[in-house]
This record gives C-alpha cells, structure tokens and sequence, in this order.
DNA sequence: GCCGTTTTCGGCCCGACTGTTTTCAGTCG
C-alpha cells in the first residue's frame, strides 16, 4: 500500500489531537497540525520524491516530522502515534468534535468521570453527574445535550458552493439595501471560492448608527438569529445553513475583509509578518504602535506588508506569500478567457436539449466553439450511443456547421472506461471525431493498483483526448477512487492528453491541489461544463473558480486557445 | 516541534465571546 499525502497529513492531525488531550505544550502541537495542513496543500506526493532528506525542505517540516514521514512510508505506521493512541482512549478524540468540548474539558472529563467516549457522556450527562465538574455549567450541559441528539453527520455536512450561493448572494443583497449599510460582502471559504462552504461568512461596512443585525430579524429566510450584537452576530437561514456577520466601519473594512475572507492559515502567516516588522494586524487594521497604517483597503494592507494583493483563491498557504512578496503571483485565469467547452451533452443520451439548443446556449454562453460528447453505449448509461448512432450524429453535426458562422461544434464522445481499461468504443468509431473524452463511471470500488492500471491502459489508446472527471468523486456523496494521481499524471504529460475540470457543481473534479499538480507537471486542463443542460453552460464559473484555487493561468488552459490552436493541441494526442 | 529582518534559544497570531468565575480560562473563528 502506497502512503498519500492524505495519510501522512491524517497521522499528524491525530498526533495533534491525541497530544491536545493529554495536555501536551500547544506549539509542539500546532507544530503537527501547520505540518498535516502544508502536506495536504502539496502538488505532488510526498512518497514519491526520490531523498527522504528532501522532507525537511518542506514548509514547517523539521528533523523529527520528517523522520516521521520516513518511517510512516517506510513502514506504513508511526510508532509514535500507536504510542499515543495506548495512551489515550479512542472515543475521547471524538469528543473534540463537539461544540464547547476543546482538549481541556475532554481531559476533565476522563479524569473526573473516567468518560471514554460519547456514549458514556451521554449517560454521564443523563445521570446529572457533569455538574460536579468544574467548567460544566448548565449551559455548557445544555449545548452538549443538544449536540448529542442532532446526528454528528448533519451538523458537520459542508454545502457545495453553488449550492451555498444561491442563499448567500440573496442574504449579501438584503444587508447591502439596508439604509446606511456601504457595502456587504461574503468572505470566508464562500470568497475563496472552495468547492463547498460549511457555513456563510457575512462582512458588513456601516457607520456605528446603523444596526444590521437588527434589520437581519426582517429576512424572510431566516431560521433563528443567535447572538446578537451590533458589531457581531450569528444564525442560521431556514435552510440550516449557518451565517456569521460582522460589522466594522469604511476604516477598518479592508482589513476586515482580509481577515474574515481566510484562511486561518493565511491569516496567521500575514500576522506573523506584520509582527516580524514591528508592526500588528487585526480585523481592525495594521498598526504600528497606535497608528493605523492600512485598514480601508484590501490591496493596502497586503501592500504595507511588502506584498502583492492575493487573490481570494490563492490565500490557504500553499506559497502564495512567498510569490506576493517575489512579485511572482500567477495571473489566473478568468472566465472571459475561455473560448470553448469540450464536455457537452444533448438529449442524444441524457441531455435535455436538443444539439442546436445546446449550440446556441454555448454561444449566448460567449464561447467560439464546442464539443458535443454524448455517452458511448454501455450498461448504466442511459441510452448511450453505438458506432452507428454516433455516426449519424457526426453528420448532423457536419450540417450544422455548413449553416454556423464564426461558431464551431467539434464531434465527440464521452466514452467510458471498462473495467478492465479497454473502451466502451472501438478505435474505429473513435477515428472520425476531434475530441475523445474518456471517463470512469463504474466498478469504484477496485484497489488502488487496479484501477491506476484500468485508467493507465485506457490512456494507452490512440485516439484519447480528455480524461473527464478523474477522480471521480461526488461530492457529499462519493468518495474519490483509490488512483495513484502521480502516475496518471506523468501517463498524461508523455502521451500527451488533457485533464478536465469538470464544472458540475458535486463534481469539481480535478480538486485544487490536483490542479495545481497538473499545472507544475505541464499538462493542459480542459475547463468543462459537462452542460446537461442549455443552463448549465453556468458550471464553467465553477470550473474556472477550481481551476484559480489550483494557480493555473489561461496558458495551463487548453481550452482558451482559439479554434486553429485548439484543433492543433488536440492532434497532438493523436497517435 | 519549528525556526531566524530580534533570536541556534526563546519565542511562537489576534480578538471576541461565553460561562463560570470573582479576575479569567477555554473555546471559537
């Protein structure tokens, strides 16, 4: 079994947790989590580099985590960690999770009530036996109480970001009309554009008269509004989505802005730095001494700080500071630079609309070309199309264009890959279009050695163009299959093809990190809808936002090269 | 446990709120 970033960087986050409970000095245990948190950031795996002495060049590694990380690839275990886990029972980490429950309390638990798990809280709590602990008033119970009733899974489920949208910019609006109210912006993980928020970040810019929270309990979707105060406050919409809003006058909003946008990660080197130069920053502005040296604008305080401005995208510590400060930021790409969209389907197979209406919507959508890639035929495809069906769509398709000016549609399929890595289509059928996208969309569940094989020999047939949706996960729903990404990267770099950003908003599939592994590698994204829909020629937003977080700029974009380079790039797979 | 525009030792981000307290620890974002 090979070890994943992931691995390495779960490891360290229960060392942290495990230490947090046992008391343990609280920089030793920031220390493991600023090291899981930069490992899971990093574009390629760990395991692979050729010198285990190459660990400590990492960001925040050092002698000790990185012999760590040797033994933990080495061996697959850590014996430090098993030493711990003896040590401390395991339901007691599962406490942590709980509001009001930090390491402290779940020590006091242990020691006082011998509590293990959450099970023996309940009971304790039933039993009226934590009111003889000290730090458990009644309403530090009261919340445990209700913790424990809700279903641990509900109360930490994140929303997909398009999902989350279309309750925050409602809510941004409603603040922004209130009389008096400058501005109101959505911050947090919802500005930097994740793929899901677990709750809305909202920043409001008024003049101390004005009361915002107040004017929030006139919010037709509002569920309950919590904490209340003029400057701060907390709720839920109807929807159970959970907000957070504060409130900071035009002197401080800039830097309010950046504190509330994140990440927490960011945020703390940013204030490091400040403090490095004598000076201090908070949401209130920079200072040195009393004076304010930033604080209306975002771009000044990153700008006072020695800094270029960073994008929202950009901010989860994963190097961006160290650019801004070389004046080396990446001009990322934006909506306008996509020229076309090579993952799109039509009421041929389980679209909704017909090929002109797709055509149409791709234009109106501002794009130059597009490619029709209905489902080949196979079991759980609904209708899927055979050699002869995609042929007779060829021709359509070779009509349409004699009738289209200044518009192209590019014939394709999405086709699937067997189990065994073969294709749903024979290499004849695949000869006559330009765009070849192949996808898994079965059998998830294989080990990780063969479905890196099944995907490595799928990459293998000469006509391929795009691998859709690589990891093939949905989000909430699906986890992504066991691949080794490392090796279908390289497989991607030599052949060469194209790996998609899929749009779809569960999707969002290459993940950010992903991206960015491709970017470094050099191998070309093709940002895609994979429309359904003439709608959702809207889910390339969502592409383009993953593909930011991912650092990649138009050039990392295959699909921003007008139509005569595009056709030229996707020859070049051709073999 | 990490790390150096103050440091190879002695620091390590900041502020608010909550609840439990008699002046503040713990939690949270």
């Amino acid at each position: 079994m090979s070890i994943h970033n992931g691995d390495i960087a779960a490891a360290f986050d229960e060392i942290a947790d495990l230490l947090s409970i046992q008391g343990a000095n609280a920089f030793r245990i920031r220390a493991y989590r600023r090291a899981a948190q930069n490992i899971r950031g990093l574009p390629h795996e760990i395991a692979e580099a050729a010198d285990p002495a190459s660990y400590e060049a990492l960001p925040g590694i050092g002698a000790d985590l990185a012999a760590k990380i040797a033994e933990l690839i080495r061996t697959g275990r850590l014996a430090a960690l098993q030493k711990l886990r003896r040590q401390v029972p395991p339901g007691l980490r599962d406490l942590l999770g709980l509001p009001g429950l930090g390491p402290v309390r779940v020590r006091a638990l242990a020691t006082a009530l011998k509590i293990k798990n959450p099970a023996d809280l309940r009971r304790a709590l039933a039993a009226g036996r934590l009111a003889q602990v000290r730090g458990f008033g009644p309403a530090v119970r009261a919340r445990l109480e209700q913790a424990l009733e809700r279903a641990p899974s509900e109360a930490l489920k994140r929303m997909p970001i398009a999902q989350a949208a279309e309750y925050a910019e409602p809510l941004r609006r409603f603040l922004a009309a209130v009389p008096g109210v400058e501005r109101a912006e959505i911050v947090g993980s919802y500005r930097r554009g994740r793929d899901t928020v677990g709750d809305l970040d909202v920043l409001v810019c008024a003049p101390p008269t004005v009361d915002p929270a107040a004017a929030l309990r006139g919010y037709a979707d509002l569920g309950a509004l919590n904490a209340a105060g003029r400057t701060k406050a907390s709720g839920v919409l109807r929807n159970g989505l959970q907000f957070d809003l504060r409130v900071v006058g035009s002197e401080s909003f800039g830097a309010a802005l950046q504190y509330f946008t994140g990440s927490k990660e960011h945020g703390i080197r940013l204030r490091q730095r400040a403090r490095a130069r004598g000076m201090k920053l908070s949401e209130y502005g920079l200072f040195r001494g009393q004076r304010s040296l930033a604080g209306p604008s975002e771009p000044d305080v990153y700008a006072t700080l020695g800094l270029e401005w960073i994008p929202p995208e950009l901010r989860e510590d994963r190097g961006e500071l160290e650019a801004a400060e070389r004046h080396e930021l990446p001009q990322l790409l934006e909506r306008a630079d996509l020229k076309g969209d090579l993952h799109v389907h039509t009421r041929a197979t389980d679209g909704h609309d017909s090929l002109e209406d797709m055509v149409a919507a791709a234009r109106a959508a501002g794009l130059t070309y597009v490619a029709i890639t209905d489902h080949s035929k196979y079991l759980g495809i609904v209708r899927g199309q055979d050699a002869g069906r995609l042929a007779r769509q060829c021709d359509a398709i070779d009509a349409l264009n004699e009738r289209l000016r200044g518009f192209t549609v590019l014939k394709g399929a999405e086709v699937d890959i067997l189990e065994d890595g073969r294709l749903a289509l024979a290499d004849t059928a695949l000869a006559q279009l330009d765009v070849v996208v192949i996808a898994v969309h079965s059998h998830f569940d294989l080990p990780e050695a063969k479905q890196t094989a099944r995907v490595l020999r799928a990459l293998e047939r000469p006509h391929v163009t795009v691998l859709a949706h690589p990891s093939g996960r949905l989000l909430g729903e699906r986890e992504p299959y066991a691949l080794d990404f490392e090796r279908v990267l390289s497989a991607a770099h030599e052949r060469p093809c194209y790996l998609e950003v899929n749009g779809q908003p569960l999707r969002l599939d290459l993940d950010d990190v992903h991206v960015k592994a491709a970017v470094e590698h050099g191998v070309l994204l093709s940002i895609a809808s994979d429309a359904h829909s003439v709608g959702q020629f809207a889910n390339l937003e969502g592409g383009v936002r993953q593909a930011r977080r991912g650092w990649a700029r138009k050039g990392d974009v295959l699909n921003t090269r007008p139509i005569a380079q595009l056709r030229k790039l996707l020859r070049a797979t051709r073999r």
